[in-house]
DNA sequence: AGAATATGTAGATGTCGGTCGACACGAGTG
DNA sequence: CACTCGTGTCGACCGACATCTACATATTCT
């Protein structure tokens, strides 16, 4: 079972190893260019990176991937059922999925005093 | 651009929300089971979770992220090409990339006083 | 209306981890 | 051998965040 992350959609793997190799075996004596740093600059500054980012925080934490992972099994959950599993207070298992919900990996539903939450569209899960 | 992540490779999404509906709606006071106790422990007790979280954790750092980022555009980079794309110092650098490296995502090769980072197979970007 | 239940919010606290400086080690170089 | 360079390790600092208690809000039931 696998689960789908998007990682800097504009990303292109171009190979050019052999430049830098080139470069490497020259005469400058640092392999350290500055050209590194603007580039590490511009990608740090794409909303992707942010949004990947989001994500991976998200999921970067016991209970939550405990409650993504309950949400692949029941693919409903309602909050007091997450509450049961994880351990946790209610308030710290309401702060968690606000950071799911936040970080578009799960889904709220209000239904009277119960709130329901599913795994978002795109983060679903695929079966290889 | 997508990114592979094994979560929990042993579960599998069983549909039994009608069951549990039918639990709520039924005369217990409250939905919150202790059955959801167990099954928390469970899942939390599978190596599968424990290697998942190890992986979210190694990827929810801006600097770390940047750096898997950046490899898979240049297909190998050295430590010093790290440093200089993410503006911190050596040992920084030296930590983030041990992280990744024990959570599997790239692999190390040294090369005299040069280190080598590329990312793992395991964790290899695909494109849909 | 009043009580009970489920959830959200605010503030306080404690712990984890990202960061750097200092030192050590190995490799290449004069 | 002495020196420089690239990297790893250790210790300490400090900011971010996970967690709880207490209170607030909304909904359902009597």
């Amino acid at each position: 079972m696998l689960m789908y992350i998007d990682l800097m959609s504009g990303a292109r793997p171009t190979q050019i190893l052999g430049e830098r190799l080139e470069r490497l075996t020259g005469d400058e004596a640092s392999c350290c260019v500055p050209e590194y740093r603007s580039m590490g600059r511009a990608v740090r500054r794409s909303p992707a990176f942010a949004r990947s980012l989001e994500r991976m925080k998200a999921l970067a934490d016991t209970n939550r991937l405990l409650a993504v992972t309950l949400l692949q099994r029941r693919d409903e959950l309602c909050a007091c059922e997450i509450q049961a599993a994880t351990g946790l207070s209610h308030a710290t298992v309401s702060h968690h999925m606000a950071v799911l919900a936040d970080a578009g990996l799960v889904t709220e539903r209000r239904e009277g005093k119960w709130m329901f939450y599913r795994l978002a569209p795109g983060a679903s899960v695929v079966s290889p």
